[in-house]
Order: structure tokens, then C-alpha cells, then sequence
DNA sequence: TCGTTCGATGTGAACGTTAACATTCCCGTG
DNA sequence: CACGGGAATGTTAACGTTCACATCGAACGA
């Protein structure tokens, strides 16, 4: 089969639309006519009760009603599309939807959307060239999606996000939130950081060391920010932190367990804040490894709060991010975004919204020095 | 000839599309007609050459794509849908996508339709009751979908798929397999519980204990059959399961965890075989809890290979799922659908496809009354 | 040399819906 | 009793493509 007869590069790839691939003929089934003659009146009097305009009589509104049930009519939106100018679906960009955080997103905004009334179509970023960010957005434009809502992680995706035409609706979640170019919603990473990090010195420890995320990404940066400012703060020695390139599975376990062997070997480590949950587990194990208790010797902290997280071993302290809230308030701003857009004054000056984490105490923590108590 | 599932209200929500709400003028851009004019020919050659056909003077199509570059023209995707009756579009039934292995499907699905030239639209179900599958399905065939992908984790989910009229393409992804009425992919649950409960017994175990996943999903109740027959097979005594209704968190650590607590108090227990990784990572803190070392005195085996699993304490031998080429497999089921969909003849035959597990062992099995090593 | 054929292009008519405007009918009012 | 007006409905024309067919050349074989 044909994967791409057209030419010229992106652009235009003929979808699947292609002529020659797939047959495949939908049966339309009855149209508005249809509706119309069984109901004894005009494809405009179906139209105006399938889209609930007043001045309709009841009797008549009833007798469209059962010609639609009895045919098992629907609307063809593409027709709707084509007159109406509104397609009624947003794009979603994603990235790295398989980790427990964009994926909890990702379910967070189709909810919304779907709550909303609107469709959604989704596509998804395998690499973070230019090219293939850009492509996502022109295969999201070409079906006329309306707005555009992108898991922001990486600076490169806001950043095309704000190239898009000025009137376009768009909104960033999770990730940088730098840019005041595009309207975002995040969680305050330096904050949640800063949390977990004051809740180690509070304990008593002298200070906290650190396990990074990739430092390509905001939200690492950001939680490692908050870590440092916070002892500093405190006027706490600040540990260096090993950074760790973009590799894929910078978030992940492995990182976590071999960061974690270095620290063990150091006797002076007594509390580590991990960047995130799957960190923090690989630290976990390499401490356990290492014989180095936890939290009696080493305390271990983590962020995310992932299902998992509270029957580690220990149950792991973490910084909870309501993923479903970043999902929610990411429609809310778009929808925002539409009422305003008439009235262009504000509307085009992006929004910010930041949501606070929480800190979950478990067991990972515990003052310095303390003795094993199960 | 098609029977309409449909039946019940909801049928005309009105969609983001109501009147009422949404303002928004998406500023059309350039038309093809636009582009014609530049190029100094019809509209009907800017189609041929962005459609590929065959008969266009390479003078000419060089004009024409340079105008398409000059204008940004992009086509219109609802008038190219409502002449060719093709939207391009695959619908995605979605089903506790933020679980590791939904999710990795999911975003399979995704690339391997992408790739298949074809637009992706989304919608998840919430809560099981019939009526918001067939909303759900509804939904996607409002917006003219051309075949339907639901990842069937629910025998209601596949029942609900099989009602689709005749002709419409449909495949159910994961989950039960059973059904012989509906194309399907899965990976053979039966098998890969039988791998790791065979693993456990050729190590010497006297017998293999299983902690079940929820009962209503087929996944479970198949690897529980495994297990069973394997044991059944060796002679082994076939220990009592203990069911789960389908609580929310049925899957989750938390119930490997109470089960986990169980099992450590039966001394006699010497091997676990768990239906996912999440419950044996509740299963192995328990056991630590409880002072039983695994795998010295307890082997635990998991199921999917998440992640993390490797960097457990300790490690976790597990059962893995190709969730990659779940998805891959489930769009060139589909593909092949379209293909013969002209021909009726064997292209109603469901094709069933099945992925075969492989067993990850690493350090949380080992044979019964086993010295510490580490 | 002249039809015949095929390649390159143009013309007109769908596709199914909504928007704009026209029409009908009935009511209340002067 | 005619008239203005609004409620209920119908009629026509878009929307932007693609398809089917018509047209116009030029190349080709006899």
C-alpha cells in the first residue's frame, strides 16, 4: 500500500484520506431530508430542533423527534463543520504519556474536554526536534481542531505553542511555565521542593542531598531550585548535584538506583530529596543494597505521589501534584480563552495558574540518627 | 440491513457546537480556490495535485504547490469529509488509561495509527454501566470515526463493540479474547501465567500461591487459569485464592499489600505468583514486614513488567507484556479490516491475535529454603 | 493527411448542514 | 376591519472539497 503519494515535505500528506488505500464506504444512512419528509416538515425545521432553537412548536418538536429515533438519525459533522465553521474537537499534544504523571493528565483533560461538550483528538511527540513538535501541531490544525492544549514538559513544546496565529487558543500544562507568551498551568515545583526539603531540616537533618530529573526539563530544574534555595535558607551546606543528560529514562528507576550507590557510599548523606517517585525508588533499593537503613539512617523523599509510592519499602514521603487538577484548570483556561475571545482586549494576555502541592508524610522519614522502631 | 445499538436518550447531546457558548471565528485563511487563482489554474488541478493524481504537468504542479506555500493554504478537512465520506479519523475507547499498561497502549495506538495516516480521536470511559460504553460509542461515531479501537479490559466493553452494525471496523485491544465475534488482539495470559507458576514449581517449590486480580477482568481470570492448570498439571496442591470484587484499586498495591499479609502468616507459603507487578510489589513489602526475606524464604513473581520493577527490593521477576506491539498489532488489524472490506466474504471472519509473554526472571524467585546471599 | 486516443485541464454538480431571508398565519390593536 | 408584528415554518444559498464529465491539444498510427 501507498504510505504518502504527495509530495512536498510535511505539509500536505495526504492522510489517510489517499485515495487509493482504503475503500470502505460509511452507509451514510438518512439524512436531514429523510427526517424531514417522515416528519412531514422541512430539513431546516429538523435542523432548528436538533440544535434547540425556540421557536418551534411542541407538537412539531416532538414529531421530528420520533422521525429521528425511528430512522436512528445522526448528524453529520462534517457538514456541520463545513457551514458552522466550529468542529467542536480540541487537540491535545502529548508527551511521554506513558509515565504515571502525563498519562493521569492526559485522562484529566479528555474528562474535561468531554464534560465540556468537546471532542478530542490526541497526538503524540516521540522526538523533541523542532520538526516533529511543529508536525504535531500542523496534523492537529489540519483537522481544525479549535484549541490547542499541550503537555507542556519541555521548553521547546511552549515555545511552539506560542507560534501559533495570535487568536488561536492554546494552553500549556505542566512543565516550564517561564513564558508568559502562552497561558499554562502548572504545579509550583519550587514550592512542593522547598516543602519536602524544609520538612528534612525540620526533622534535623543537616542537610539534604539531591537526586535531579533530567535538567532539560523545567520541572526538574525547578524542584531543584526549590531544594537549593530552601537550604540556603536555612544556611545549610548545598551538596552538588550530579546532573543527568535528557537519556531516555532520566525519570526513571535506573537513574535513581545508580545515584543512589553513590550516595550509600557516603556516610554523610542523611536525607535525599528525589526529584520524583521512580527516583526515589531506585534510591530506595540501592540504600537497601548498601545496608544503609531507611529512614533510621538515610531519610528518602520523593514527588508525585504515585499509586505505588505509599507500599514501597518504606511506605515513601512524597510531594503529592493533583494531576486531575492540572487537567481541569487546563480546560478551564481554554474555555476562558473562548468566552474573551470576541472582546480581543485581555483576552490575548496569557494566564497563569499554579497549583500547590502537598506534602505526604510516610515512612521514608524520620529524624537523623533514630533508632529502627518495626 | 444495520442494527442500531443506539436506542436510548443522549442520542443529540448538543455538543460544543450549541449555538449559544463559544464565540470564535477561526479566520478561515485562503481556500482553494485562492490557491488556484495564484497558480493561474482551476480549482480542480490545485486538487489533483494535492491529492497526487497522476495527470498534472510537472510545470504546473510546481506553480501550484509554490502558491499553496505562498497562501499557508491548508485543506479543509470537513468538506473533504463530506464529499469523500472519509474522515481519516480512528476512534479510541480508552479504559483506566493512567495504569501502566492501558496507557502504554494507548500511546502505541496512537503512533501506529499516526503512521497509518490516520487522525486519532479519543474519548475514555468512566464507569461501567452499559449505558457509558454506548455513550462513548456514540460519541466517536457522532464524529463519523471510521472504526473503532477500544481497549477492552471488560467483557462489556468487547459485548458493546460486537453490536456495532455489520460492516463497521472495529478491534478490541487486550482484555478478554474470548469473544469470537470481534477482531482482537491480547497477549495469552493463560501462557504467561503458566511460565512463571512452571518457573517457580521447576525451582523446587512444593506448590505456587496466586494473588488474583479483580475478578471481573478477564486478564485476571485468565492468569489465574493458568496458574491453576499448571499446578493442576504437576501434581501441586492448588492453594485457595482469595477474590476481589472490582474495587477501584483492585489492581493496586494496596490489595497485594492485605494479601501480602495473609500469605506471610502461612508459613507453609513459599511462592507467590502475582497477577500484575503492583500487587506484588504490595506482596513483597509485606513479607519484608513480616520479617519473611524474599526470595530466601518467599518467592514473588509479578505480571506486565512495569518500569520500576526491576529496581525493587528485591528486584522482581515478572511476566512481560509487549504493550507496544499490542497497540501495533491492534491498527494493522484494523488495516487489514479496510483492505478486504470491499470483498465481504471472509472479511467479517474476526481475526484473533495472540502476543505471546516472556518471563523477566531476576532475584525475587529463588528455590525454597534458600541461604541469604546478599 | 486525417481521424483516434490519451494527457492535461476546466466546468458543473454534488456532499449535508446551517444562515439568511421569505412566507404564512394568527393575534391584538387602533 | 385593516394593519403591524411576531411566532412558526419554508426556500434558497452558501460552506470548500472531490467526482463525473466535457473540452482542448498534441502525438500517433494508418
Amino acid at each position: 500500500m501507498a504510505p504518502d503519494p504527495s509530495a512536498t515535505g510535511t505539509r500536505m500528506t495526504s492522510q489517510a484520506l489517499g485515495s487509493d488505500p482504503v475503500p470502505g464506504s460509511p452507509r451514510t444512512g438518512s439524512v436531514m431530508r429523510d427526517v424531514a419528509r417522515l416528519a412531514g416538515v422541512s430539513h431546516q425545521t429538523v435542523s432548528r430542533v436538533l440544535n434547540g432553537h425556540p421557536n418551534v412548536r411542541e407538537a412539531t418538536r416532538q414529531r421530528v423527534l420520533e422521525a429521528v429515533e425511528a430512522l436512528g438519525y445522526r448528524r453529520n459533522l462534517a457538514a456541520r463543520a463545513l457551514v458552522t465553521r466550529r468542529t467542536g474537537t480540541l487537540g491535545i499534544v502529548g508527551f511521554e504519556t506513558t509515565l504515571f504523571g502525563p498519562a493521569s493528565v492526559l485522562y484529566a483533560l479528555e474528562d474535561a474536554a468531554r464534560r465540556a461538550g468537546y471532542f478530542v483528538s490526541v497526538t503524540t511527540i516521540r522526538d523533541l526536534d523542532r520538526r516533529s513538535i511543529l508536525d504535531a501541531l500542523e496534523r492537529l490544525r489540519t483537522q481544525s481542531v479549535e484549541a490547542v492544549i499541550a503537555l507542556a514538559h519541555k521548553p521547546a513544546i511552549t515555545a511552539a505553542l506560542a507560534q501559533l496565529p495570535d487568536a488561536f487558543p492554546r494552553v500549556a500544562v505542566g512543565g516550564s511555565g517561564g513564558e508568559d507568551t502562552v497561558s499554562s498551568v502548572r504545579v509550583d515545583n519550587v514550592t512542593g521542593a522547598g516543602l519536602a526539603t524544609r520538612y528534612l531540616l525540620d526533622l534535623g537533618h543537616p542537610t539534604v542531598h539531591h537526586v535531579a530529573g533530567p535538567a532539560d526539563w523545567p520541572e526538574a530544574r525547578q524542584r531543584e531550585e526549590g531544594w537549593r534555595a530552601t537550604l540556603e535558607d536555612a544556611g545549610a551546606m548545598v551538596p552538588p548535584v550530579r546532573p543527568h543528560d535528557t537519556a531516555r529514562r532520566a525519570w526513571g528507576a535506573g537513574i535513581g538506583y545508580e545515584e543512589g550507590r553513590l550516595l550509600a557510599a557516603d556516610p554523610s548523606v542523611t536525607a535525599v530529596f528525589c526529584a520524583n517517585d521512580s527516583l526515589a525508588l531506585g534510591v530506595l533499593r540501592a540504600l537497601h543494597e548498601a545496608g544503609r537503613r531507611v529512614p533510621d539512617e538515610v531519610s528518602v523523599i520523593g514527588f508525585d505521589d504515585a499509586p505505588e509510592s505509599g507500599y514501597l519499602i518504606p511506605p515513601l514521603t512524597t510531594v503529592r501534584q493533583d494531576f486531575a487538577a492540572l487537567g481541569q484548570q487546563g480546560i478551564a483556561l481554554l474555555l476562558d480563552q473562548f468566552d474573551h475571545s470576541d472582546r480581543a482586549d485581555q483576552a490575548r494576555t496569557p494566564r497563569q495558574v499554579v497549583l500547590p502541592p502537598v506534602l505526604i508524610p510516610r515512612a521514608s522519614t524520620a529524624p537523623p540518627g533514630q533508632q529502627p522502631h518495626a
